[in-house]
RNA sequence: CGGGGCGUAGCGCAGCCUGGUAGCGCGUCUGGUUUGGGACCAGAAGGUCGGCGGUUCGAGUCCGCCCGCCCCGACCA
């Protein structure tokens, strides 16, 4: 590498010594978002939003499928309706932010810009449902929501963040939890499958769940700086919200019934997970199946640059029906310019085509996952190119799965616990005998917080804090 | 919200201690030569030095207040 390059590289901080400013450098240089003149709230660049975009398509699609439809309910909560359900007003409290006038005057009652919106909602579901025959209501909608959070990073944490929130009503308290159930089993594809981070599947403990909720199922990923941070959410909310807003139902049995809801959401804070899980010190790397262009053809022109640029375009155009194509015939960029940016910017695969391959009948293909380039026939290329980008978007899982595995330690004293969360050695499992006061007293001695209860891993051994036999078995982990 | 750091051209920074006409690199624009890992030559444009106030003949520099961003904690998706 020549020294200008290395000069060029060094803008990006290296992500092994100084994650956080890696982080953040990534987000601004790669064009995902930028800072706004609001304080907290962060401008989303089409680059950025195209990601968010892409996570639309594909939870659109297994929304429809799943029987929800879309609505949409008002920005503003009156603080009469967000006080109704008591649990659920106290823990957003501290983050709501207040709207108090309308032009010059002061509002009879003040409106909480939404911080999530079972409030504004529940007293609709009141007057919509009547009958056992209008449940289950599967509802969900795409907006924004506001919380003022004291310290806020770009998508991780702003003040303002676009989420879909899905708010359902059933009739019974199993058709609820399998609908938890159903959603979490989406959004666990959607992070395994798609963005290519692995999770864990599982609830939050009691004092780690949704304000106003029974429970709270999440999906708990492993940050390379082996911080957990919660990728999604679906809480079981009981007949918690039916009761404060009287959502009522007439049942079969000619009985009037409160009904079960749930609520469920995933944040643009997986665009950072994304950032952080698959970068690296030459910038963004997105796995194919987000990524907005799959693959970028960078035409060499050498001496024939006619030449080059025809067959440059006639390979974008044999693969435009396959993959996302982007061919970069910009004169005023050399080419190793152009392979630096495009891996700056993430795109999986990028394909070169000069004179030499011109002649060959071929082109050359480079990963973003690293490994040597290759050459690859032009005759078939439509066919092996899905193929090439399903084995980079396993690449990347395989990459991420590596990692999170290899973070995983067990602890059965308080001491390796406290041990292991020090020394940031990632998830920390370890059992737990239900009492409140044995996490706690983890809590207090390791600064960590008890992320998950897998639904796959049966209890066993005992509760390190009091040595009982266990219960559950939990993962701790610093967290974001 | 506590502790620390920073704010000067689109980006990265120097200048501040010790006040005296605002600089460097990259990028941008024009023309030409180039193009297989961040090209080269020549010329040019680009700034209310985060904001407000104070000290001074004079403030990017000294003092006060405010705002924003970054890092580490506490709180949170």
């Amino acid at each position: 590498m020549s020294t200008e390059a290395q000069a060029f590289v060094k803008e990006i901080p290296s992500k092994s010594e100084q994650f956080s400013e890696w982080y953040t450098a990534v987000v601004l240089k790669a064009g995902l978002a930028d800072y706004s003149p609001v304080r907290g709230c962060m401008v989303i660049r089409p680059y950025g939003y195209a990601l968010w975009e892409g996570i639309y398509r594909w939870l659109d699609d297994q929304f429809k499928a799943t029987g929800h439809v879309t609505a949409y309910f008002p920005l503003f909560v009156p603080e009469s309706l967000l006080k109704k359900e008591a649990e659920h007003v106290e823990g957003f409290a501290p983050q709501v932010a207040w709207v108090t006038h309308g032009g010059d005057d002061e509002l009879a009652e003040r409106l909480a810009v939404r911080p999530t919106s079972e409030a504004i909602i529940m007293p609709m579901y009141a007057k919509w449902i009547q009958s056992y025959r209008d449940l289950p209501l599967l509802l969900l909608q795409w907006n924004s929501v506001v919380r003022w959070e004291k310290a806020t990073r770009l998508f991780l944490r702003t003040a303002e963040f676009l989420w879909h929130e899905g708010h359902t009503a059933h009739a019974t308290l199993e058709d609820a939890d399998a609908e938890c159930r159903t959603i979490l089993e989406i959004y666990r594809r959607l992070l395994e499958e798609i963005l290519a981070i692995p999770v864990l599947v599982g609830r939050k403990p009691p004092t780690e769940k949704f304000a106003g909720a029974d429970w709270t199922y999440t999906l708990e990923a492993l940050m390379p700086d082996r911080q957990a941070i919660q990728a999604g959410t679906s809480h079981f909310l009981g007949q918690n919200f039916a009761k404060a807003f009287g959502v009522k139902f007439l049942d079969r049995d000619n009985t009037e019934k409160h009904v079960w809801t749930t609520s469920w959401a995933v944040t643009t804070r997986l665009i950072g997970s994304l950032v952080m899980a698959h970068g690296d010190d030459r910038g963004l790397a997105l796995p194919p199946r987000i990524a907005p262009t799959q693959v970028v053809i960078v035409p060499i022109p050498g001496k024939e640059g006619e030449r080059v640029l025809t067959a440059a375009r006639a390979l974008a155009d044999r693969i435009r029906g396959v993959a996302r194509v982007r061919l970069d015939d910009r004169d005023e960029y050399t080419p190793g310019w152009k392979f630096n940016d495009w891996e700056m910017r993430g795109v999986p695969v990028r394909l070169e085509i000069g004179p030499r391959d011109v002649a060959a009948g071929q082109a050359v293909v480079a990963r973003r996952t690293g490994g040597p380039k290759e050459a690859v026939p032009l005759d078939g290329i439509e066919e092996r190119i899905p193929a090439l980008l399903e084995e980079v978007q396993a690449e990347f899982f395989a990459r991420a799965k590596a990692f999170r595995d290899g973070h995983i330690v067990s602890a059965d004293t308080v001491e390796a616990l406290e041990e292991a969360v020090r020394e940031r050695r990632g998830f920390v499992r370890t059992g737990w005998c239900n009492d409140q006061a044995c996490e706690d007293s983890i809590r207090d001695r390791t600064g960590a917080s008890p992320r998950v209860i897998p639904l796959d891993d049966a209890p066993e051994g005992t509760c390190p804090a009091c040595g009982r036999p266990s219960q559950a078995t939990v993962y701790y982990a610093r967290a974001y």
